[in-house]
DNA sequence: ATGCATGAGTC
DNA sequence: ACTCATGCATA
């Protein structure tokens, strides 16, 4: 055993060889009879390559508390699947709508913060991208929704981190309306609502919680720069910097509210986004969204993207906004392994334990609970993603909740430091 | 609505 | 090897 540790999929560019081929690997660390995680099938691919920033962050939490309960076994197997042809044609169309950068970069004089816009368009021939139908238009939905959020300001809940600091200008954001340039050449007068900042009481700041880094660097230019050092009050525009949290919650429970009275799904949504301005997003990027669980810079990106789509949305009603997207599959992806609650629970422990286990320690984990290192080593990559969500695992909504034990302005670091155990690793 | 997974970009 | 943004597959 200890010998499927790396399993470096391979690529097979044969489509159309056959259909899907499931090939069961059970090769880790073995398995029995009677094993817990379990996989299933599954097959996909999404070419698409978008999105990516730097950012450099940090966090840390560790606390004591350990339990050991494991064992089982797991399972796993990767599955190929075919792509389908797709006969795409009018993709050309759209490729060529989205090759200019739907987020125009802040105008005024930008810091030179490590950090970069994304804005990547897939023109590939590798796989084709089909477009074909149209969205539909659902007559209508039953309004429904029940998310609670408030990271905000009330809660005293902690938050993620921002970038090292706030750079001032780092990216258009926020309502951002390019005069002549629509998509569809359709401009609408934005009678309609769509004004989601009106009551910003302005109360930038958010996540200052307690870290201070530094990590500067300077740049040629020197514009001007803005606020920094006292903070208050900026005013007057409503779109023009980060916005805050509270901006981007109250935003996403409008969004939500908004497309779902003009009755499309998540996944619409994600789809005129890509169709529109070359992003295409999944119905999981939406709902993340909507529920306000991605990071802060995420959704700051996010924002005017949807904002945008909002405005068409509700200013063209009954007209066809959008069109359609592409959809590429046809690549091989691990079949999802399925944790046992029991391994769960220990991987848990050990997380609280150490948040960040050296590959040795993985290696032993994984032994022990019988998983792959792998899943293993990707289990902890997305617990610590979970962390740093906004939207705080348990965020009570309920008004009475306020006052918890609030009081934290900044002040000091925990030392963030005190790495757990460094081993030696191989490479 | 989420869990596990993939990949690009960093360090 | 890790972080981040994203998404397929699932419950």
């Amino acid at each position: 055993m200890a010998t499927a540790a790396s399993n470096p999929y391979l690529a097979s560019n044969s489509i159309l060889s056959s259909g899907s081929i499931v090939h069961s690997e059970s090769g880790g660390s073995g398995m029995q009879p009677g094993s817990v995680a379990v996989t299933s099938v599954s097959g996909g691919y999404r070419g698409d390559p978008a999105g990516k920033m730097v950012q450099s962050d940090f966090m840390q939490g560790a606390m004591a508390s350990s339990n050991g309960g494991h064992m089982l076994s797991h399972a796993h197997q990767w599955v190929t699947s075919l792509p389908h042809a797709a006969a795409a044609a009018a993709a050309a169309a759209v490729a060529a709508a989205e090759a200019a950068s739907p987020w125009s970069s802040s105008p005024v004089g930008m810091a030179g913060s490590p950090q970069q816009q994304d804005v990547k368009n897939n023109s590939n021939r590798e796989d084709l991208h089909s477009s074909s139908a149209l969205h539909h238009r659902p007559p209508h939905l039953g309004a429904h929704q029940t998310h609670q959020g408030a990271w905000g300001g009330t809660g005293a809940a902690h938050i993620q981190t921002i970038t090292g600091g706030q750079q001032p200008s780092q990216q258009s954001l926020i309502y951002s309306q390019p005069g002549g340039f629509t998509v569809n050449g359709m401009l609408n007068a934005p009678g309609s609502l769509v004004h989601p900042s009106l009551v910003r009481g302005d109360t930038p700041e958010m996540e200052h919680g307690n870290h201070h880094h530094h990590h500067h660097h300077q740049h040629a230019h020197h514009h001007h720069h803005q606020h920094h050092s006292g903070v208050s009050s900026h005013d007057s525009h409503s779109d023009e910097d980060t916005p805050t949290s509270d901006d981007l919650e109250q935003f996403a429970k409008q969004f939500k509210q908004r497309r779902i009275k003009l009755g499309f799904t998540q996944a619409d949504v994600g789809l005129a986004l890509g169709t529109l301005y070359g992003n295409v997003f999944s119905q999981t990027t939406i709902c993340r969204f909507e529920a306000l669980q991605l990071s802060f810079k995420n959704m700051c990106k996010l924002k005017p993207l949807l904002n945008k789509w909002l405005e068409e949305a509700d200013s063209s009603t009954g007209s066809p906004t959008s069109i359609d997207k592409i959809a590429a599959q046809g690549r091989k992806r691990k079949k999802r392994t399925s944790i046992e609650v029991s391994v769960k629970g220990a991987l848990e422990s050990h997380f609280l334990k150490c948040p960040k286990p050296s590959a040795q320690e993985i290696s032993t984990l994984a032994d022990n609970l019988q998983l792959e290192k792998e899943v293993v080593r990707v289990w902890f990559c997305n617990r610590r993603q979970k962390e740093k969500r906004m939207t705080p695992p348990g965020i009570p909504q309920t008004p009475e909740d306020v006052y918890s034990q609030v009081g934290n302005v900044s002040a000091d670091t925990p030392p963030p430091s005190m790495d757990c155990k460094r081993m030696f690793s191989e490479t």
